[in-house]
DNA sequence: GTTGACACCTGGACGC
DNA sequence: TGCGTCCAGGTGTCAA
């Protein structure tokens, strides 16, 4: 599940294959994927050059002369650039044939991803981008921020994974930065200590960091392109350990459900 | 307005 | 070996 550093080593590893192509056609193999008028979507985007790719949260943003195409993943979406030549793969479901005879393609095997297609000056207005939250490498991502966004009693872990108040945090690393911020996922945000959202705030930005720089994490679904693994699989505290050691107490790391997602967690380090 | 449950999807793991 | 069931989880929708 491509979170914000998955999509980040996406982007970095897209711009090497794709930047500066000029799409001639494009085709849809699976309809739901396109949240855009499809005939709009296929029409625009002919003789469009990819101009740069941007990372807004999880999404992937290809910039080109006149649109944004804003791509988000998903559970198990990918891009792989091929030739015009090559067998085309199971679950492959939308195709962008360039100029030179290349082609980058979309797949996606639960079918979950999204691609929108906006003006370049109305990217941010309305679906997706429009109610995305602060990322944790923003100015504006403050005790302060987070003081006005933690309202209400819900879990600390809804409101992390919420995108609307942090955008780009998934499930493995909300579980990873609460382990490291030692908190319980199920504890109310109206609890929170100011040291415990300063804690939060350090916990993301070093989780995040360091996942960016190690190219995100590898799991059983998800690599970033054709052969490219992640390593941050390795430097993963609790997630998927389940009765393993705890790296700082050596109780048995527990699995729990919170609003019916995966939780792992140290119930030494991390009390309610 | 807030919150939780459910649907969307498919393949892998597991039990029988 | 083959079949059925459960689980994985980001996000939108809907009901309470």
């Amino acid at each position: 599940m491509p979170e914000l550093p998955e999509v980040e080593t996406v982007r970095n590893t897209l711009k090497r294959k794709v930047l500066n192509k000029t799409i001639t056609r494009v085709d849809i193999l699976y309809d739901k994927i396109i949240k855009t008028d499809l005939a709009t979507f296929k029409n625009n985007l002919i003789n469009q050059t990819i101009i740069d790719i941007e990372r807004k949260g999880k999404y992937l943003l290809f910039k080109l002369n006149d649109y944004y195409l804003i791509s988000h993943l998903r559970m198990e979406g990918k891009y792989s650039l091929k030739k015009a030549t090559d067998a085309i793969e199971k679950h492959t479901h939308v195709i962008f044939h360039f100029a030179d005879d290349t082609e980058l393609r979309y797949l996606d095997v639960r079918k979950f991803g999204t691609m929108h297609l906006k003006k370049i000056e109305k990217v941010y207005m309305g679906e997706p981008l429009e109610k995305l939250g602060l990322e944790p490498f923003d100015e504006g991502f403050t005790v302060a921020y987070l003081k006005s966004k933690f309202t209400g009693n819900r879990p600390i872990k809804n409101v992390l994974l919420d995108q609307e108040i942090i955008a780009g945090l998934g499930n493995i690393y909300v579980n990873e930065i609460l382990f490291l911020a030692k908190l319980h996922p199920e504890k109310p945000v109206n609890q929170l200590t100011e040291q415990n959202l300063m804690d939060i705030i350090e916990a993301s930005k070093v989780t995040l960091e360091k996942a960016i720089k190690l190219g995100g994490t590898t799991i059983r679904s998800y690599t970033s392109d054709d052969n490219v693994t992640g390593r941050f699989q390795n430097e993963l505290l609790v997630h998927g350990k389940v009765n393993e050691p705890c790296p700082v107490c050596q109780t048995p790391i527990i699995k729990i459900k919170v609003s019916g997602r995966g939780t792992y967690l140290c119930p030494h380090c991390q009390k309610l």
